[in-house]
DNA sequence: TTTCTTATACTCCAACCGAGTATTACACTA
DNA sequence: TAGTGTAATACTCGGTTGGAGTATAAGAAA
């Protein structure tokens, strides 16, 4: 029971995987490796200080790409994971950047997110494919419930995490709602069984279509985590600065945010609450072309990352 | 890059700690062995299913305790904290529970938290240690900065975290204030160098009075981990009620809530919220036990659990 | 009967937040 | 040069929430 040095006999091996995020021309955005299946991940070695300092050596190495925001995401091990009899456990990390060139090596390239998750972008209303696809599948896996309250537990479960029935969406479900897709059978993931040796082809879209691409492992479901994480980070705590370049107009920053939670915002309101919280200062120059009337542009005030700790900052995101 | 399987020149070893809370007659307690001065611990087994089920197995058998909720918390790896030259992840979790008799096995006992983190108490108003004890330490702290800049910066932390200047104490900042102290020297466990087998004995008070009892390795920061998500988790999920027994007053639920976040809360906001949440039922009997009026018994809906998912639940925790 | 303690009901007010209207400032074009 | 499109900015308004206070009711103990 005490923290005593364990035997050889227990030895494990160690993974990190990274959710890597970037949000370019109104994209949240995310890296990739493997053809666009896998995110990036790599052994945790003698050699690294610690686990952040070793996600942040490979990450660093690999892509160039400046880590500005890193935070650990999940541990997990299930068995089926690993390989023959060999348990691995894998670290997964949130981590926000600026888009590079993404340095060609190990094909790694940037990709939206919601090309994974087709579901979760409703900046144009909701998307058609739930009513369409998903819901009635939905109700055919919930209909084949074994007994009536496992039937109304389902209906249950999809009402709220859809926002059906006059419920509002709510878009810090993600993971909620990929596992309850993955229950339902319809992530082509869930038929794989247990050898992991056993992969799709992958690149093209999965067995269904319209449930996004899939991904190797649990890499979707991490990055699931991910965003969800990160959905409800930016609602306070002014994490999405680390996104932006260095001067941007308030629309842009806007725009990121809608980009990430995947709704949209009441801009007047959201001018509001980042002025009146001194997140951000005028550079005092403005920028011509945004269409309209010129806008200013802002600069992030990096002193408040050190005055809020880690209370305050709020933004609108809206429920309607 | 790729997940491949990882060869056994990086075999490292995985132990699993746990921050088991229960709350007893007002107290916020912790499972502790080792003379109170370490938290619970195991290896992670290859017989294990997943991480939760491997500790839920070994923490289930040890103390028979019924492990309502259980988080992981975090997953460390510093280099310091192995034996010689290997690599030992920590994978924390905290688990709720109802104090039991502690079944005898490997000395564990039951500890309030409070004997840990004596600052962290302010349901009788401000400890007085704070002003008499903390602060002028971590001024003089401050003031050894070796640059101005350095003084300011550390004056300012000292001041969010401790909720000077007319600033508003936050409980959420159990962690922060830590590693202040810990930063700062007042910490007896920042003394020990690196090599681990150089342990304090332990038991009696550390070094430095008024600092809280220390524990081996980086338990206590642990703890404070621990005691942190745990005040922020039971303002927006109905948690506390895997502290309670099965029926309760709702003062009983009250005092609960404020034994966590070490605070008191306004009673009549506390009542309106609970019941307009539709959080509990009455049992339909009172208990005459209360000293005063007889108080109505209530039970928790269970059923909430299933419709909230994750959202909804607040609970009132003044600032004032 | 007084007093203590707790339970419970009701009120008040300020802050916040979502939502809308109106106006201003520029670029482009006909 | 007038008109149009687009975006920035100012101002208003009403509902909800949440912190805090007052008042009353119901029992036990002295």
């Amino acid at each position: 029971m005490a923290a005593a040095p364990v035997a050889v006999r227990n030895a494990i091996a160690a993974d990190l995987i990274a959710v890597l995020v970037a949000v370019t021309s109104g994209d949240p955005r995310v890296l990739t490796i493997q053809d666009q299946c896998a995110l990036p991940s790599g052994p945790f070695e003698l050699a690294h200080r610690s686990l952040q300092a070793g996600l942040r050596a490979w990450v660093e190495r690999q892509t160039r790409l400046p880590l500005g925001y890193v935070e650990q995401l999940y541990t997990f091990a299930d068995r089926d994971r690993g390989g023959a009899g060999q348990h691995v456990i894998s670290i997964s990390y949130l981590g926000l950047t600026r888009e590079q060139p993404a340095s060609g090596e190990h094909e790694a390239s940037w990709r939206s997110w919601y090309s994974y998750f087709p579901w979760e972008d409703h900046r144009d209303g909701d998307p058609s494919m739930i009513e369409a696809e998903l819901l009635p599948r939905l109700e055919s896996w919930a209909g084949a419930g074994r007994d009536a309250g496992t039937r109304q537990d389902r209906r249950q479960r999809v009402a709220i995490t859809f926002g059906c029935d006059g419920r509002a969406w709510n878009e810090e479900l993600v993971l909620q709602r990929y596992e309850l897709l993955y229950e339902a059978g319809l992530i082509p993931e869930a038929a794989r069984g247990s050898p992991p040796g056993t992969l799709r082809p992958g690149g093209a879209a999965g067995p269904l279509p319209g449930t996004g691409q899939p991904m190797i492992l649990d890499h979707r479901r991490i990055l699931a985590t991910g965003i969800a994480r990160l959905r409800a980070k930016i609602k306070y705590h002014p994490v999405v600065f680390e996104l932006m370049p260095e001067t941007f107009t308030l629309l842009q920053l806007q725009r990121c945010v809608e980009a990430l939670a995947g709704r949209l915002v009441h801009k007047q309101n959201f001018r509001r609450l980042i002025e009146q919280q001194n997140l951000v200062e005028e550079t005092g120059e403005t920028t011509p072309d945004t269409g309209g009337r010129p806008a200013k542009l802002f600069r992030f005030r990096r002193e408040v990352l050190n005055q809020r700790a880690i209370s305050g900052t709020k933004l609108p995101i809206s429920r309607a």
